[in-house]
Formats: structure tokens, sequence, C-alpha cells
DNA sequence: ATTGACCTTGCCATGATGGTAAGGTTCACA
DNA sequence: TGTGAACCTTACCATCATGGCAAGGTCAAT
């Protein structure tokens, strides 16, 4: 069977549930991306159902890589605008992906700091049937605000 | 006129108002906290306005610590039933503190991966005026999920 | 003809937070 | 006494990326 299987599966248009395995975002999002004005005008066939070509597929594994790295849906629609520009200037790109990697970089740090803070507690605690427990203490213990 | 400033003001009910001040969260998320049933039954005025104790302001200071520290809402909700337990076991707390802790290393661990690819693409990439661009050829060049 | 696997649209939910609107209360001051 | 500012109330909507569900249309194989 599958040696007859015909081998416009992976040349022509295929539905959206082959695109959604071929490229491995969810039907659900596909949708969404195409609302989001992220992948240009789709194509339906007489019956109403969407069809995407090779070009739309490679599209949806572009915003994959990019959401796996982190991007935020607006950070890849100029992704993928500067990726269909053929006259981008790589620094347009380069700007995008640095703003990102260091608000990943700061993240990292506060999650880092309460990351720490919580392992200071918990060390202290010694984790037993008795009630004494300092990481309640340090919660209960808080400061009023500054003001 | 702050000398002569009633006591009161540190010491009997309090507005939401206030109790935002002395607590630093927001009078919004104080409501939203009463709906979660994280304060206990919160006294109201004849004038339907809300009134606040020392003990409920308290509350509302170790819901920040908690939420400073990274725990989701239904964590706090566990947290603050246990604080107020007199009989609880510092293990549970510590248990709950060590899921966040472990939670937040994986996040961090994920992050971290995805800021050090970035970092290498954007070393690659020379940003200037010229179109070619390592870190769009990374995106645009992702493989096909295997299936 | 039936069945099962697709597809369509549309609505609701998440979690923590902010915004806004429409209306009631309180207090200080002219 | 009136008025305005500064409070308070509830209720609804928005965020962001994603999943779920429901009701209904389509298609292909049995």
């Amino acid at each position: 069977m599958a040696v007859n299987a015909p081998v416009a599966e992976s040349a022509a248009h295929v539905n959206i549930g082959d695109a959604s395995k071929r490229s491995g975002v969810s039907a659900k999002m596909i949708r969404h991306y195409e609302s989001l004005n992220l992948l240009a005008s789709v194509a339906r066939s007489d019956n109403g159902y969407r069809k995407y070509s090779e070009r739309d597929i490679h599209t949806l594994r572009f915003i994959k890589r990019a959401r796996d790295l982190g991007f935020s849906m607006a950070e890849i629609a100029e992704l993928v605008s500067l990726w269909l520009n053929r006259r981008r200037a790589s620094a347009s790109v380069k700007r995008i992906a640095q703003t990102h990697a260091d608000d990943l970089t700061r993240r990292i740090g506060e999650m880092q700091a309460m990351q720490q803070a919580l392992t200071n507690l918990i060390h202290c605690c010694h984790g037993d049937q008795r009630p004494d427990c300092p990481i309640l203490e340090d919660l209960a213990g808080a400061s009023p605000p500054q003001s």
C-alpha cells in the first residue's frame, strides 16, 4: 500500500491534518496563525478545506522553530516578513534576536534568584512531622512595603 | 497632622486601599484572592466596603511574598492553609517548595537552552545591510518532525 | 448506506493581572 | 448646603498561546 501512495503526499497541496503532521504545528494553531496573517492567503478547495503547499509547510516549520526558541508571535510575524523579503538587512533580524536573547537573560536571572532563595529555605527546613517550618516563617515574616 | 493620625490606621480595620498600600498587593488582586477563598470571609461595614484586620494584611503579605517566589495561586492556597494550621507537618510545606523549586530548575534549563542557541546564532550573524543571515537560515532550515 | 476519519466555524477556558465603566459613599472645603 | 475629589462597589473585557468541545459538512472505504 505505502509503496503505491501518491507522490502528491509530499509534493502537491495537502489538507490541514497533513500540514500539521509535516510541520509539527497543531491544526488549531495553524488556523490561529492564519488569523494572525502569518501565512499569506491560504488556498481552499471546492469543499472549503484549506490546502497547503510545500511553501506553506516550510513557513509553518519556520514558525515552529521560532516558537521553540521562545519568540513571541509579534516577533515571529516580523521574522517571517523579513525572511520573505529578499532585500532585508541582516541587522534587522539580529536586532530582534538580540532583544529576545536579552529578555531571556533577564527572565532567567529573575527565576534563578527565586530558585536560589527557595533552595536556601528548603535546606533550612527539616521536613519532618514537626510544625516548625522556616519556609513558612519566611513567607509570614515578609516586611511591609516601604511607603 | 500625621502626629495626630488615629492609631486605628495601623491597628483596627482599614479599607481596601489601605490594605493594598500596606501589603503591596493591588486592590484588584486583593478582591481576586478573596474570590479564590485565600482570605477567610472578609468583613464588610454598613456601606458595603470591605474591612481588613491586621491578620488579613499579614495574610496578604504572605501571599505577596509567595508570589514573588513564583508560587502559583494553587500552591499558595495550600501554603496559606498550612500556615494557618498549627498542627501541619513541615514536610508538607517542604514538599510543595521542593516541587516548585524543581519546576523552576526545569524551566530555567529550557530557557538557558533557548538563550544559548540564540546566542550562537547571533554571534554568527554579521548584522549589517546584507540580506545574508544565519539566524533566518536556521529558522528556515528546521528539519521536519520525525513521524 | 453506513461508518469513521476528516474538515469547517465558533465559543469557552486557562492564569494572573490590568483596564474601564457605571454607580454609590465619604469627607473636606467654600 | 452644595460640590468635587477620592474613595468604594460590581461586572465585563483584554491579554497570550494553546487546548477543548460542539454541531455540522465531506469524503472514502466497507
